[in-house]
DNA sequence: ACCCAGGCGTTCT
DNA sequence: AGAACGCATGGG
């Protein structure tokens, strides 16, 4: 039998608690965390964090202050990292110009035009677009990753096709509700971290009965 | 010595 | 429109 969002989310709330999510301490900080964190484990972006703070790069202004060289250094444990100080670099140079450097301020535009704002900048696409609205704005955007995609194809859960369309369904489901929403996400991923991985752990999951996982 | 990790952009068919 | 590939380090 498949289950609907609704459904999903109560078991795992009922399995998992309910989690506040993203640990940082800045709303900036969310942002620098959601690129960095692409393809790259949260463990090692919290050993770039960590420097980040010490060396006072977790500012717009002290980012693009301290010069290509100093970033690179401090983000080299998250991997890609020229890449990903281009892309640091540039969202804050757009926090600076377009919302006078605060990030907070940047909720009182629209939020639709916040989004396609921000997936034009080089290295926000969807998903990291989405992390920055909700964890560091507040502002409801479900955030579709690969586990939630993974836990709903083994629960055989079709929502359309892309991403756009996983995220519609989300956004209905949970009311167009930003907490709720955060919540939600942060649970399937404390969901397929803990057993939905590549290597499952079935045994005692309480979504076993709906999955539709071939035991090996 | 592999494989994987909370994507994205570019360049192919 | 969709698949394939490069980007780079760290941990299992």
């Amino acid at each position: 039998m498949v289950l609907t969002i609704r459904e999903v989310i109560r078991t795992l709330e009922a399995e998992y608690g309910t989690p506040d999510w993203w640990p940082a301490e800045t709303p900036f900080e969310v942002a620098v965390g959601a690129i960095l964190t692409q393809r790259t484990s949260w463990a090692s972006v919290e050993t770039s964090l960590e420097t980040m703070r010490n060396e006072g790069l977790l500012t717009p202004s002290g980012l693009l202050n301290a010069g290509r060289a100093r970033v690179e250094k401090a983000i080299r444990p998250s991997g890609f990292y020229r890449q990903k100080t281009d892309y640091l670099l540039e969202f804050a140079s757009y926090v600076v110009q377009s919302h006078d450097g605060d990030i907070l301020g940047m909720s009182k535009a629209p939020s639709d035009r916040l989004r396609a704002e921000l997936l034009r900048l080089r290295g926000i696409g969807p998903e990291t677009a989405d992390s920055i609205l909700l964890y560091a704005l507040g502002i409801p955007s479900f955030v579709v990753d690969a586990y939630t995609v993974r836990v709903l194809d083994r629960l055989g859960i079709d929502l359309g096709k892309g991403y756009d369309s996983i995220k519609r369904s989300f956004e209905e489901a949970l009311e167009n509700n930003a907490s709720r929403m955060a919540r939600a996400h942060a649970l399937l991923v404390i969901h397929c971290k803990a057993r939905c991985r590549t290597q499952p752990k079935c045994e005692g999951c309480p979504l076993l009965q709906s999955c539709s996982l071939e035991p090996e």
